[in-house]
DNA sequence: ACTTACCTAGGGATTTTCCCCTAGATTTAA
DNA sequence: TTAAATCTAGGGGAAAATCCCTAGGTAAGT
């Protein structure tokens, strides 16, 4: 008997996923929450194994419960379920911690089968989902070593910002030819070839 | 009695909007279709009432479905029903002609009373996206400005990309003069002033 | 002590962007 | 059927970015 605590603002959801998982019995669903207090203070009163979270909870990403979450329940599971199928966000999300993922477009059967997965301790996400992770696995070894340096990290924020050489040369007092060669070693690093496409880079990678 | 037809590429939400629903006798649901062709079958066979819509059937935006759906069921009702909060853009979708629009986190109660007064020839729209919209009425006048033109749309999709200038005049068959005016029109109505706040505020916008 | 990475700065040239205009053709709305 | 918006194209010039380079100082690890 594995026991749910489902967090999602949409009841919709919420009923539809209460819905598909009445058919297994093994799968016992004990709480429903629509707010992030309200999951805060229903694990206090009751911890269950599987928690099935969205990431958008009224007014506030549930992402940032993550941390809170796993320190004071660290034998709970956390399924995120989510809209989101951007193979860079999910990755992140696993680096964060949670233990599966899947969208709302999941079939039953395999809601289930992630319930237990995740359940026995193992890593589920969406297969779909783990297709597109796969197709971009060397990007994202490429991104692990191209790692900015201190100065260039504080470069490529104000650059996302839209300040041009000259702005930031006169904001970290250095010469405009000097926020140049940093700017074009993010771009090397990065592998982009202008700002457009390294603003986007950016902001796929979750640097800014 | 009203007949209800649901297109929702998500298992979940199909399940969870019958399950909310199941409470209203004067409600029948009579088809549920997971893609736009399923749909467009079904309503060959009968024709419901009203049509519980998603914008985002398995890989096309239902919104093209619209004209079609209107000029060969003219009677038929269509409340759109989503996870789009922007008022701009359920602005647009009204003006499309679809009756109704509801975010996915609607209460049941209020889902069943949409579906009434979209059958009773109303428009309705639920009352927290209601509120949103109103409070967008002043600055409404300066979203019109910010509107882009097809063109526009176009060429900020390959300014995003990281094309310059003289790519997007080649993709398109333009000089590169005339992309650089559409550029700097769509930074005038954004309110940018180079290409990097504009490709962040696209991303945020999320208008790519 | 030595290599390596990083931060700094610049010369010089080319390409592209950005800003100020005008202006005709076409499309859309009132 | 006007009026307004959009799409097209360009002149001319200033500013910035991009692409070649070199090079000294500093900081960290080996």
């Amino acid at each position: 008997m594995i026991t749910i605590a489902i967090a999602d603002d949409h009841p919709m959801v919420v009923t539809g996923i209460c819905n598909m998982l009445q058919a297994y019995e093994d799968i016992h669903i004990i709480q429903r929450h629509h707010t992030g207090a309200s999951l805060m203070q229903g694990l206090q009163q009751q911890i269950p194994d599987v928690l099935l979270l969205d990431i958008h909870l009224a007014g506030l990403n549930s992402i940032t419960l993550l941390p809170q979450l796993q320190q004071q329940y660290p034998q709970l599971k956390i399924l995120v379920i989510s809209s989101i199928d951007n193979p860079f966000v999910i990755r992140d999300l696993l680096k964060k911690g949670i233990h599966g993922y899947t969208t709302k477009g999941i079939q039953p059967g395999l809601l289930q089968q992630a319930i237990v997965e995740v359940y026995k301790g193992q890593i589920y996400v969406e297969p779909m989902i783990r297709e597109r992770m796969l197709a971009s696995v060397l990007p994202a070894a490429k991104e692990t070593d191209a790692r900015l340096t201190k100065r260039e990290m504080e470069i490529l924020q104000l650059l996302c910002d839209g300040d041009n050489n000259y702005d930031i040369a006169e904001k970290l007092f250095l010469s405009h030819r000097t926020v140049e060669n940093h700017r074009l070693s993010i771009y090397f690093k990065l592998e982009v070839k202008n700002i457009a496409q390294l603003i986007k880079t950016a902001q796929i990678q979750g640097l800014i």
